[in-house]
DNA sequence: CGACGCTTTGACACAACTCAACAACCGTGG
DNA sequence: CCACGGTTGTTGAGTTGTGTCAAAGCGTCG
């Protein structure tokens, strides 16, 4: 199996163990990794052409564009997420998604996935896992918006990000690289650029954290676990 | 097959055919319809009982409580709608469910729910469709409070509603039973009540819509459509 | 060097929240 | 039958969090 074609595989493997021949298979379904240019949309809102992409490397984000022009970001796919899984089961895509970073991704050739799904069950299974753990984290998110306010969000908000990126190698306990500005915070946690600033400025003159240079440092995690209410999630898979 | 058994059926349905054998199993599938007060908790977040339901009849809504006693509500099943169905696939569920009305459903047997994925494996592509559309509304829930204000987010959310109770048969073009109080509606819009209070003012004095006695009106589809920036959906499946 | 993207800051406006009180409606029980 | 308490809806006044506008600081890159 091509290397790069291995982050998913690992992170289903977390769910369940998976054969020989379906480890195969789910290779023989990405393409070959394809370098992506920040800015460069993968999938459009309202696209019907069924892509799926596993992102490999890079950042990148999922979004929805209001009529006025503003945006509301979903989420931040990092190495070994789907990307537009649910585009290949409706019949179109519910929303947009763009790379920020230089990134590499694998599609996924819906057209073989389908069939799949029925002839290696167990895949589909975990792939349904997959799903979970992603709407888990949609539902934290609009918890978040709708019931925190900015500064409790925006906490929490880097707190569970550090969380996903430790599981697969990206962060430390204290640290990690994070390519985000201002104005994608903002259009994330569903204010203004300006008061994301702001936050920040809080965050940091508080002495809980600091975001400077794309590098997120945290300096005291009980705090704002505290602060954001987060926590720790199980993320341990059944059978 | 029992007759309640029938709702998720025909949902699925829609999705793809399903054969007599897998509609017989999936009935086999559910308890006998219970009935539940108004108030009872389905799930407790947190809880490692693997169990899912599926309503049959009457209101339920999922939500999140903070640390600080508020609760965001995710969505409102109807009649025909899965109930933790993630909590099956993750060890633990990550929200709580609990009754609005006097309600039905039907308990769904999650041992014998992920051999089932295994050996009917049209069946789990129709239940990962079905996840797939549930996750679709939670984004379209987040996207409103992160970007919506209250008159349009109010405006959205009767909309959707009206929509999806059209699909089973619970709502006309323009009414519907509604038994969603204003702490509810709150809980759900990310507002306080009495700024829902407000809203509703607002809608009804601009001739829009109204809620009185537990029945929503729609006095004017197209303003409030284009007041919500709701846009109807194409919910048919694919394959 | 200037241009550009991103961050930072201040002053002000406004949407939504809080608190407090009252009104309408209900089922219950005297 | 009416009085009652509980729940839900309604309204006003004042506060606060967040958005908007405007402008300046700072790096980086061509």
């Amino acid at each position: 199996m091509p290397a790069a074609a291995r982050v998913l595989a690992v992170k289903l493997n977390t769910f369940m163990q998976l054969s020989e021949r379906e480890l195969e298979c789910l290779a023989q379904l990405q393409s070959k990794p394809a370098h992506v240019k920040p800015g460069h949309a993968l999938v459009e809102e309202g696209q019907t052409g069924h892509k799926a992409f596993i992102l490999q490397a890079g950042w990148a984000c999922c979004f929805k564009i209001m009529r006025d022009g503003s945006r509301q970001i979903i989420g931040f796919p990092i190495p070994g997420d789907c990307i537009g899984l649910r585009s290949v089961l409706l019949r179109t895509s519910d929303h947009s998604f763009s790379v920020l970073t230089d990134a590499i991704v694998c599609s996924v050739d819906a057209s073989r996935m389908m069939p799949l799904l029925t002839e290696f069950p167990r895949l589909a299974a975990a792939i349904l896992w997959a799903a979970s753990r992603e709407e888990a984290m949609v539902v934290e998110h609009l918890v978040s918006i709708g019931r925190r306010n900015a500064l409790e969000r925006t906490a929490h908000f880097f707190l569970e990000l550090a969380e996903r990126l430790r599981l697969v190698g990206m962060a430390t306990e204290t640290t990690y690289a994070c390519p985000l500005n201002q104005y994608v915070l903002a259009d994330a946690l569903g204010l203004s650029a300006i008061h994301v600033n702001r936050v920040l400025r809080q965050l940091r003159e508080q002495g809980l954290m600091t975001l400077k240079g794309g590098q997120v440092l945290i300096h005291d995690v009980e705090a704002l676990e505290r602060l954001g209410g987060f926590e720790q999630q199980d993320r341990a898979g059944a059978t």
